[in-house]
Parts: structure tokens; C-alpha cells; sequence
DNA sequence: CCCTTTCATGACAATTGCGTGACATTCGCG
DNA sequence: CGCGAATGTCACGCAATTGTCATGAAAGGG
């Protein structure tokens, strides 16, 4: 069976996950902090690493850059609270493979983490670049230009077009957008969504007023089309 | 709609999530003991649970174990006072799906909750397109057209045409169409799917007046045929 | 610590779409 | 054929949805 690496500084929790682990016959590596749980990684070489993101010594987030920047593609499962940087879209270039938001459901993490041992099919692929007319997106550099004009978007306008250029065409709700782009930290309304729809409106459309290509759907959502 | 089940014994609570649910257009079920809720979930068989830790009678730990252990897969959310972490991996244990602690924000329970149940019930199968003549309908894009012509539907009329056209020749009634269309509260009259029919007809229909696709079936309801 | 950017929220207005009722028409059944 | 019930048709008022803008809070950089 696989060998998971577990690296959560609460220790009620850490037993627990170790626990339920063992019972579903995987072979369990703790640590309590970051130090602890990279020298783990190089010396055990887990399957898959489980990181929570607040961590003494050596912060998950630094860890996870770190480990990736060594080159090692080992999947990654983080674990975050509510109130941390949740956001599952902007989230996975840190080199994370999956995210869990605590207070958490073992069920549904145990569920997670078989599905990336499984590997068999990548995460829900986010495009990297998006480019129709003028405009010219790059996800991942976070840098946008409509003709020659360079484009000041913010992260969650970078979210929002990431997600609706995920699925072009089709209707994205203002619910999906706000559980994927701004994730399970606090829970902004609705109108919210609105709003940087609105922004994002100004800076990429050619006539805001009159939207030819992001379009609200009325009563369901929004909608990228070319 | 959904049917969900309130387990919580302070009244305040209860009918606040009450009202609020409802709201939503769900369908609540309440008990203010366990054992209550236990004779509702065996009875009723809600798509939901909530459940409060400290309850009468039967506390939400022994209800939700007792229930896993007969074998119910319904979903559970447990509601907790700020506690130790032992209790949040503890409720998890006995297989609860997810866990909000008390005092939570309203919204974010809703989310929680459409989320929960997103998972549990995937979209029942619903076609995703329909066609047939010079007809042309993409329900998650939410266009339609008819030959060349976009017509512009509403999403009442995009939501009865598509559970008319996962039961194409059979009929569906004005009840099923407004519980699963509508949703479960705040019932229109019948009459409202009348006038939603008929407006789809004169979009769908060649001659909306000798409708040859969008039948009526005299007492009982409408069916799509091609 | 201040300053700038980004974000969340609310008020307001404009728009859309929905629900309802009145009346006309059709259907089912004797 | 005739009657009552069910359905089609239509128009109106209202409620919900959305765009827009302003404001204050939070986050991030110098």
C-alpha cells in the first residue's frame, strides 16, 4: 500500500488522520513541523504528502514551493482553515495537487486521497493562457494585455476569467464561482461576484455597456463566449 | 427540491435554519431530540441531516453513529459549540460529512449545505442537448435555436423543456414540473406551467396554435414527442 | 506606520421575468 | 349536444435580478 507523510502541527488531529489511515491499511509518516516533515519527504519518499498550512518552523506554503522547486512531483494534499489563503484556483500554482479546507470531512478527504493515488486523471484542468480578439491572458505569469495596453487585473478577476475560460461557452452560477475562486474562507454574497464581473467587464470588453463576450445569463450566471 | 433534517434543540436556532432553508426552497423536517430525529430519518428519508452535538434524549454523536451503523448513507453535517479539536476529529470519526462550529455564519452553512448535497446527489440525469427538426437546445451553454434563429429563453422555460426532454414521450405533470423546476416551497399555481408551456410553444412550435412536440395531456400534464 | 490597492457591502435604479387573474377556447363525458 | 372542468391566451403589477456607484474595511508594500 502507498506510504503517506501527514505534517500537522495539532496533535489531536494528527492522531486522528494517523489513525484513520492505518485503518484504511495505508502506512503513515508524521511530523509536527516543517523541518521534521522535509527531511521526511527526502528520506522516506512518500506517495503522497498531506500538509497543513500553518506550521512551526517551516510554513506548508514555503514547503511546498521548496519541495517542488527540489524537483520532486510527489502529489500534495494541503490542508487549510478557513480564514487562510483558501482559494482553490489561485491556490494550485503553488504546486498543491489538492486542497482540503478545516474543519474538513474525513470522508471526503479520505475520498481525495484516494483519487490522487489513483492518478488517474489530473486535477480539473485550469487553462494557462486564454487569447480571443485583442485580448491576451496568462494565468500563470498573472499577466493580461488587450492589444498593446497591458491589463491591471486583480487576483479574483484573474480567478473569475480563469474559471468561465474553463469552461467556455457554458453557464457558469455565481455559487460555483464564488466556492472555486474565492474558496471556503468568508463568505462573500453574490453581489460580490457581480461586482468583479463588472470590473472585469471594463477592462476586457470593448464596450462594457455592451458585453459581447463576457455575458450574464439572467437568473443562472455568466458566460465567457468569442 | 431537497429535504432536510434539523436536529437541534434550542428553538431559536431551529427556527432560524428553518426559515432560512425554506427560503432557499428547500423542504425542512425538524426534531428537537434525537430520538425525534430518528423516527424522521427512518420515516422520511431526508437528503440531509443536520445535527446539533448536544441534543436530548439522544446526542448527535450516538445518533450519527447509529445510524451509519444501520447502513444510511445520507449525508450529515454536524453543528458544534466552539470545541476541542478531539470532538471535531471525533464527530468525523462516527462519519459525518462535513462540521461547522457554532456561533457560523449563516451563509456559509448555506454553502456548506449546496455543497454537501451537490455531491451526494449528482445532477440527476438531465440531457445536456436537445434536437430534433430545426430545433437546437444547449442546456448548459442556455441557448437554444430554432434553424438560424437564436431563440431566447428564460430560465423557467429552459428548466421545463429539459425536464420534459429527459422523458421525452412520456408525460410529466404540472406537479412534477413545479417540484422539480419551481422547487418545493412557495408553490405557484399550476397554472403558472401553463403559461410557461404555452410561451415555450410559441418559441418552440412551428404553429403554436397546433402544437406537434409540446403535447397536452387533457387531466394529467404535458409530454415532449419528436 | 502610512499609503495604495483590492475587496466586500449596501443603496439605488433599470431591467427582466414571474405569478396571477380574467376571459376565451377546447376537451371529456354523459 | 350541452355542461363543467381543464387548458389556452393575454396583459398587468410586482418581485427578483442585475448594473452601477460610493463607501469603508482589509491587505499588502514601502
Amino acid at each position: 500500500m502507498s506510504r503517506i507523510l501527514v505534517v500537522e502541527d495539532d496533535p489531536a488531529i494528527l492522531r486522528g488522520l494517523k489513525d484513520n489511515f492505518e485503518a484504511e491499511s495505508y502506512e503513515v509518516l508524521t511530523a509536527t513541523d516543517g523541518e521534521a516533515g522535509y527531511r521526511l519527504i527526502r528520506e522516506r519518499k512518500p506517495d503522497l504528502i498531506i500538509l497543513d498550512l500553518m506550521l512551526p518552523k517551516l510554513g506548508g506554503y514555503e514547503l511546498c514551493r521548496k519541495v517542488r522547486k527540489e524537483g520532486t512531483t510527489t502529489p500534495i494534499l494541503m490542508l487549510t482553515a478557513r480564514g487562510e489563503e483558501a482559494d482553490r484556483v489561485l491556490g494550485l500554482d503553488l504546486g498543491a495537487d489538492d486542497y482540503v479546507t478545516k474543519p474538513f470531512s474525513l470522508r471526503e478527504l479520505l475520498a481525495r486521497v484516494r483519487a490522487i493515488l489513483r492518478r488517474a486523471n489530473p486535477p480539473t484542468a485550469l487553462p494557462n493562457e486564454l487569447r480571443f480578439d485583442d485580448l491576451e491572458v496568462d494565468f500563470r505569469r498573472y499577466e493580461a494585455r488587450k492589444g498593446e495596453t497591458p491589463l491591471e487585473l486583480t487576483r479574483k478577476e484573474f480567478g473569475t476569467l480563469r474559471l468561465l475560460a474553463a469552461r467556455v461557452g457554458e453557464v457558469v452560477t455565481r455559487d460555483e464561482l464564488l466556492r472555486e475562486v474565492w474558496g471556503y474562507r468568508n463568505y462573500p454574497t453574490t453581489r460580490t461576484v457581480d461586482n468583479h464581473v463588472a470590473s472585469l467587464r471594463a477592462k476586457i470588453e470593448d464596450d462594457a455597456s455592451e458585453p459581447r463576450h463576457l455575458l450574464t445569463v439572467h437568473g443562472v450566471g455568466y458566460k465567457l463566449v468569442f
